[in-house]
DNA sequence: CCATTGACCGACT
DNA sequence: AAGTCGGCCAATG
């Protein structure tokens, strides 16, 4: 289903995310082939809040919730992080890489 | 149509 | 070591 443009690839990589994992921009980014354009993999979930995606999976790089800003509350994607088994302190992910999520290793290549 | 911004990342100074 | 700057592509004004 709408597996075709750079929006609906961040779509679907985000939907395959584990229950109590959490991916980066990048990771995303890379794997579409478009290790620079990280920028639009947020862009891309900007509006994926009203679709099935869990965009609060997705992080930057060093596993901070940069875009929590752009979540309805202030500590949703906390709570929903938490609520997932992912410790959030500080709006940072810890051990962020213990439950970091790459798609380019997870999905087997 | 041109300019600016945006959920980022990597390299250079 | 830390701070600064550019690049990526698309959407909005």
């Amino acid at each position: 289903m709408s597996g075709d443009g750079f929006f609906s690839k961040v779509y679907e990589i985000t939907k395959l995310i584990p229950y109590g994992r959490i991916t980066t921009y990048g990771a995303i980014a890379k794997y579409l082939g478009a290790p620079g354009s990280a920028r639009m993999v947020g862009w891309a979930l900007n509006g994926s809040d009203k679709l099935n995606v869990p965009a609060h999976r997705v992080v930057n790089r060093i596993g901070l919730l940069t875009g929590k800003h752009h979540f309805q509350g202030t500590n949703l994607m906390k709570e929903l992080l938490e609520s997932e088994g992912v410790k959030v302190v500080d709006n940072k992910v810890r051990d962020f890489e213990e439950y970091f999520w790459d798609p380019t290793t997870e999905l087997t290549l």
